[in-house]
DNA sequence: GATGCTTACGATACCCGTAAAGATA
DNA sequence: TATCTTTACGGGTATCGTAAGCATC
């Protein structure tokens, strides 16, 4: 048994067993794989994929249970390389962050700015998706930290951090009836029909919920990702806006006003979530620390205590 | 970097870092044991252990960080590894048990011979110590399963499961005047000499407390770690004896007589436990629901390991 | 016929063990 | 001096890549 027959493991289950992918993705020739995997069922002496024929079609029951332990130990493997990294490099490497639409476009660039700055020798890697994409992004250890409103806090195997908490707002056009009102309620918004988020993106649930406790029905006639493209459909007329307040900028969107909402929805909490057992860079843990300073306390390091070096032999 | 290279580094970690011994552990050339380490410290671009002049003295910082990394690397090689024993070898292998004198002499005789019955290819191995070393044997994946009273339970690193509760008991000759007393009191009790475990053992300090809580002084005039031993003394006329009910045979302690002593003294949990991130194969799975009819639920299995400690954001 | 897996085979690199040399206590 | 680590060197083996052979779709 060897790292690399592991490596191979790993990839093919990600590769859903394609193993001239796998041999690609790994630099290696697509014979040298077949045979390390047939290797190691040999080793193990337990058959871990189905075949049809020649082509692996997926995971015997066995494979399935030894798939994460693999996935676990190469993470192990990937924190040691990791902390060596930590120690050579100090200021030197990639940061790759998952991020929402609009935390990339509005809460993110000071922070960013500010940590290019100082690590100017770090490349800093966007990818963006989904909630549910930045957790299976954070999962898969395709970034190191991801940000977002939703489903990050939710899992278990992330640790997250309180970034920022706001509510929604009410975004109309300029010379829009709702800007008259001393304060809005609920029904004043029923009234028209809405744009917000897609269902999973920025708080959208609790937008809902709002209306649903209150007993109103709302309409929602357009909802899309990203505030921009809400922020341009309000403009048109199409409807008044709900939206994170961090996404307003007075002097850009001249055309709208923003109407604070606070006591009308549930307060979001944006986080910033890493997972839980990997070894963070000094850099990145500092970037994590710039969005959440309570995060200073964690750092995950050596949680699991030594092996007592003394009462081991004799 | 290779599996090799990190076995090394535990083994020299565990072996107080001299590389002969760890040699012969691993069952290779002191050579190369000396060059593996050179070549991962050059692969990794860190110097990981301590040297005076030729002598390995320690580890340096990045060695502190990195070798927890390396003991859960391993570990879930270790799973990989049993996994795989469990479907091929199914009802065959060895069950390390570790364990105190009076769990192994009186607690476990039933079930074990039961166990044994039933899996008659798989060898068990009892190790006896104190609480506290069976906790290091656990962590040094020494032994599969741990059954104690005392130290178990507050390891986080460990998943234990109640076994059986109980309250210590007096044992005194049979013609002692407290067994005329229609019921004991502490103050009965601390007139006389005790005979009791030492501290860290079968629940010890629940004894202790007791007299404290009462504001009563006792005199623990002799203190061992087996029940035999205890009973042994009692015999003698030393004093009065303060054990686990279970280690009284009516029938062998024939010169001693038992008194109950429930109101006494706070209930202790017998418990057994397993590490938390170690595979179980299918016959320690068992012997431990056997004990710990409740642990049917667990089993680590392909439960994402929960990493320990820690909690953060929600 | 295109794609994908396995087998065969030769070159390379790696790993191990013996032996000798150097360092430490 | 005895113990321990490093360096040197040679033999064996595992790994890798190319190329050919086959199965699947």
């Amino acid at each position: 048994m060897n790292l690399q027959q592991l490596r191979i493991v790993q990839e093919a289950v990600r590769r859903r067993f394609n193993l001239t992918e796998v041999a690609a993705a790994l630099y290696t020739s697509q014979s040298g794989v077949s045979k390390h995997l047939i290797d190691l069922e040999d080793e193990l002496g337990v058959q871990l994929f189905m075949r049809r024929g020649k082509r692996l079609t997926g995971l015997t029951e066995p494979g399935r249970e030894l798939s994460p332990m693999v996935d676990r130990l190469l993470l192990e493997l990937g924190n040691i390389r990791r902390l060596a990294d930590h120690f050579t490099q100090r200021d030197e490497g990639t940061l790759r962050i998952g991020t929402t639409h609009t935390q990339a476009r509005y809460a993110l660039p000071k922070i960013i700015a500010a940590f290019q700055a100082d690590y100017p020798r770090v490349s800093l890697l966007l990818h963006q998706g989904a909630p549910a994409e930045i957790v299976a992004m954070l999962l898969a250890d395709e970034v190191d930290i991801g940000v977002a409103t939703e489903a990050l806090a939710a899992e278990a195997q992330l640790a997250s951090y309180a970034f920022y908490r706001w509510h929604h707002a009410v975004v109309v056009p300029r010379d829009h009836p709702l800007t008259r009102l001393e304060s809005l309620s609920l029904a004043d918004l029923a009234a028209y029909p809405l744009v917000t988020y897609h269902a999973g993106f920025t708080g959208r649930s609790r937008v809902d919920a709002a209306f649903v406790r209150a007993g109103l029905s709302h309409r929602v006639v357009l909802s899309a990702l990203d505030s921009d493209v809400l922020k341009a459909y309000v403009e048109l007329g199409l409807g008044i806006g709900v939206i994170a307040p961090t996404a307003f900028d007075t002097r850009r969107d001249s055309g709208l006003a923003l109407l604070p909402a606070d006591h009308l929805f549930e307060e979001n909490t944006t986080v910033v979530a890493v997972r839980r057992d990997r070894f963070l860079r000094g850099y990145a843990r500092d970037f994590l620390c710039r969005c959440c300073p309570d995060a200073a306390a964690q750092t995950h390091m050596s949680t699991a205590a030594m092996p007592p070096v003394e009462t081991a032999g004799a």
